[in-house]
DNA sequence: TGAGCATCGATTGTATACGATTTTTGGGTG
DNA sequence: CACCCAAAAATCGTATACAATCGATGCTCA
């Protein structure tokens, strides 16, 4: 992590949308240390500013916060990993199925783009950018539901998704996706909620089934991982 | 609010459990200014602990921050209160189902001494206290069913449903829970999962019913709520 | 040589000080 | 008498300073 140094002295709710971002793009990797005043410098605040956007991303599960140790990018254990896919499945279907009965064409045109951004994406080999849009693509079929509450839980387990796909993803090759994300979009199109239902439990379960969910990866230390490399 | 002053120098978590105990048993109302310094004086903290607390209840939905105002008990909008019970009727039904798969002898006892204390709650008068109790009961269930995650999702559902109920509930009678959370326990003890299901979905659906979601409440300013009384 | 321990450095936890913004109050005017 | 504007008080936002804690390095001793 070097020194940007914005000139804008961001407020907190910049920095957790920009640490997130980087999250879910897997810049930053879990068990990554994230030091206050480095944080600080980064983007030109003080600690107190730092600290409160770290609480933050703590509450949202994303980083946790070892008492006069620091915070640190979250690890979720197994166990975590399958809650936040029991969770997903508990959740998106339903929303899926709402969403697609209130699915307007414009909702529908704005999926779109962003199931073509995520191929530019991946055209671009920016492999985390498509990830992140990926994740987006199930936050915007929950605001589509029209019901925040939802809403908010379903970031939060796509965010920490994105977490244990760092740690527990097997192939390298993400396309899978897409397939599913454009079946998903013809339902809303058509308003076809029994489809968008199936379809989002379906999704679920494949992506579930492309983790390793058995062994825990090594703690990749950022200097071991650099010597190796 | 007066000056307890207890000695210890307690950390943000139990002021953040303090406060939380004190909203939901009622004797603190949504829209109730929380400030810093009050708050910091009456625990013996700097505000610096404060305003990680109040922004970690932020972070749940107990409270709001509005920039440069100050920290308020949340007061749901009827949409909100919608959302809320939605939400549940989504989660719980299903973690019933688990956690009576799931529940030993050992949860099964929990669960009847949580029923026993609000029922001696409500013998004694202590509405608010029963009415925490009453969520504790859901919460509990989720535990039983080992899902921390859905856990945490349902503990701040229950939590946001007690600010709901101190702004829509219609009568002032809570009677009615006992007899469900009897019968769930009855469930639960049988490990009779199908039924859990069914009776925590009826029971959420009693909740809701029991809610004025009509109209909005008037703001109880807290000197003239006093003055009235 | 290896384990145990003390000291040092680095990092976090908390309080406090100062600047910014909002709210209130008081007086003046139509 | 109501309304509106200005000055003052209260309150929040952020940075900084100091205290507390943890981890590491290097030393001692068996």
């Amino acid at each position: 992590m070097k020194a940007l140094a914005s000139k804008t002295p961001s407020s907190s709710e910049d920095i957790v949308v920009r640490l997130t971002d980087a999250v879910h793009e897997h810049r930053i990797l879990p068990g990554m240390k994230l030091n206050e005043d480095e944080v600080g410098e980064i983007f030109g605040v003080g600690r107190t500013v730092v600290r409160q956007a770290l609480r933050a991303m703590a509450h949202g599960g994303l980083v946790s916060i070892e008492r006069n140790r620091g915070a640190f990018v979250a690890r979720p254990s197994i166990k975590e990993a399958r809650e936040v896919f029991e969770a997903r499945a508990l959740l998106e279907p339903q929303t899926a199925r709402a969403a697609a009965e209130r699915a307007s064409a414009q909702d529908v045109a704005l999926l779109e783009t962003h199931i073509e951004k995520e191929h530019a994406a991946l055209a671009a080999d920016e492999a985390g950018r498509a990830l992140n849009l990926s994740g987006l693509f199930h936050v915007e079929i929950a605001r589509i539901s029209d019901q925040a509450t939802i809403e908010a839980f379903i970031r939060q387990l796509v965010s920490r998704s994105s977490l244990v796909i760092a740690l527990y993803w097997q192939r390298r090759t993400a396309l899978c996706e897409s397939q599913a994300h454009h079946a998903l979009l013809e339902a809303f199109r058509s308003n076809d909620s029994d489809l968008a239902e199936e379809l989002m439990k379906g999704h679920l379960v494949d992506l579930v089934s492309q983790l390793n969910l058995r062994e825990v990866p090594a703690a990749t230390q950022s200097l071991r991982d650099a010597l190796i490399r």
